[in-house]
DNA sequence: CATGAATGAGAGTTCATTCAT
DNA sequence: GATGAATGAACTCTCATTCAT
């Protein structure tokens, strides 16, 4: 029954990687409060002293939290203008690449329990506000590549939506010990996406 | 309680459209019966004569559908020979895609609704392999124009995930009606990723 | 489709024939209108043209022409008072075993689906009181026995429950084609009540 | 939404009681979970805690443990080789009546929700089995008097079913309060099969 | 008469959530 | 903090019954 070495407290970033694990592998509907709680050796009530508002906070904080695993890094990079865009953009996507492969559950919820989240009013709005900054920085750099001559001319907007997805697709697919490390992944895609940008 | 007139008999394919539709918006565990029922004027038990299988039956025939309605055009697409490799890549994704952006709901069940099918064993293998069987066709066309010479060098299963990621994710983002059409985007996408395989 | 030889129209005495079997397998509840439709090639609906009541009313003819068949030629024998108490005895139970080995599934619902029938108070009543005086005709013979000196002196109403315990069982094990015919169990049995009570 | 402070807790002996008390009145398909629930002051969500199996898993251990309740003592008076075929006999049939009277409930279920078991494969060989060997006992001590010279020769399974139908039929007519008790009923029961099968 | 489609009431079941211990 | 028992609101699914054709 003791999975945890230490068998002693479990807190509340335990749980959320719980959640997001379990989230990955059935869904947020399809995950029952007592499949997170086993996975920390507790029982479901006991999720309750750590997370009041129950499943929906559970949800609303792994994906808050991914999202800032997730962009932090990439946030850095595509502002630091000292770089040319061509740069910025390959590094945006070998980190942004990296940070996936490092947290599948919390890339797959960031997937799959975005839509989850906005079924409710309330985080809606700023949820969504920082999903749509995060993509204004791919934008950014695309376009600042194209005004600098670098970049081909390409509808912004579209492309942005294929990189993503590309990315979030990431969650669908990888597993740990696959056949290529998320590094040699995300070279790979950075590589991708810049040819299909840079003038030659 | 024998009701529907003469309101033209209610068919299959009109539920199969109308659940495709209800699993975008809620999802499958969010989606209830009577919310499809209603879409079609009936009542959740009536959905029972159409589908004895339940809302389980109807998710398997919406996805199998769908995957049929995807996958027919760009497979003879690309099992044409005829063609120059660079040709068939780019009229598949264009084909995908337009055909992606003409049944969105199907496309969204694809993307988030493969993982629920998976949770029932039956079916699953001969979906999976469909579907990979599907992916194999692009990595095809891909290995043909790096053989030929006129495509780059890249790792082929990351680069078609990377293809089928940003297309998939027009289930996501896609609404009719938006600034482009679908034949607007399709041309856009084709573009990307041809210019990301060409050596010029 | 044609289980019938004669492919023509169906009447009742089929269709009640046809739901003793079914009570007989499932149960009244568990048996479904379309499994009594099945069995002579209609469909759920087309019953109500036969019995506009429903289920319900054919369980109610059912058991009421049951308790016809079985009771008929018993009574005729138990009051024949030329006979002596032991041969009317007897006789009664033979006829009896006979007449309920020859109609298993009805012998069956006798046993199982009084107790449904009883539910809804309407028929009650009458079909109870033609029980109890059926009941009533055992015990009076046996009663005329020890009268008469040749029947040990039994609790009657203890015996008669005994007896018809043993009997209505049948409709639980009998099946056709066993080691031994309807009348060979019924001179079995008579055997067994009448040696039960005879002085010797 | 957390009742029941101190009222004593409830254990699964008190719910298989009140099931098989609402399936002698209402029969399996006629009793609700609700119904079963009310009677022991639970929800019928409730009662998925302690039985996951929900319905069929309460008929399974009301019949199991009857089966047991039933069968006890019945089988060491039978196999208590010491006793005469005569004087088994006679204890085994007091032994069983008082038995089956004294849980009218349990015996009801006995009778009438056998075939329900039935209906799901599972358990069903189990179960099956247990009940002939039960009846074997009967047999083999009927088999020991007939060889010994005390017992008239009878089909030895029909006598033992005619037996048992009269005992079963108990847990259709008997009711706690009535003319005679278990133990005058269980005596004239035997006093009638001994007097069937005995030579005098 | 028969049918197939539809209804609608009801049942079993699931599960997030609560709370006394 | 943790737990186990309990709740109650959904929701899926079943099926007797109805009726236009």
């Amino acid at each position: 029954m003791a999975r945890k070495p230490a068998d002693q407290a479990v807190n509340r970033q335990d749980i959320l990687l719980a959640a997001a694990d379990v989230f990955r592998r059935k869904g947020f509907h399809g995950a029952k409060m007592a499949d997170i709680a086993a996975e920390v050796d507790l029982t479901a009530g006991s999720l309750y002293h750590h997370f009041p508002g129950g499943k929906q906070q559970i949800l609303h904080e792994v994906l808050a939290n991914g999202l800032d695993i997730v962009t932090e890094k990439v946030r850095a990079i595509i502002e630091d203008t000292t770089l040319a865009p061509a740069e910025r953009f390959r590094r945006a996507i070998y980190a942004h690449v990296v940070s996936l492969t490092a947290n599948v559950s919390v890339a797959a919820a960031l997937v799959f329990e975005t839509r989850t989240i906005l079924e409710d009013d309330i985080e809606r709005e700023s949820y969504l506000a920082r999903r749509d900054r995060f993509e204004a920085l791919y934008q950014r750099v695309i376009e600042d590549g194209i005004e600098t001559g670098v970049f081909r001319t390409v509808d912004v907007p579209i492309f942005s939506k294929a990189l993503l997805g590309a990315q979030n697709w990431l969650g669908v697919w990888y597993r740990d010990g696959g056949r290529l490390t998320g590094e040699q992944i995300a070279n790979e895609m950075a590589e991708f996406f810049l040819n299909a940008l840079l003038i030659c």
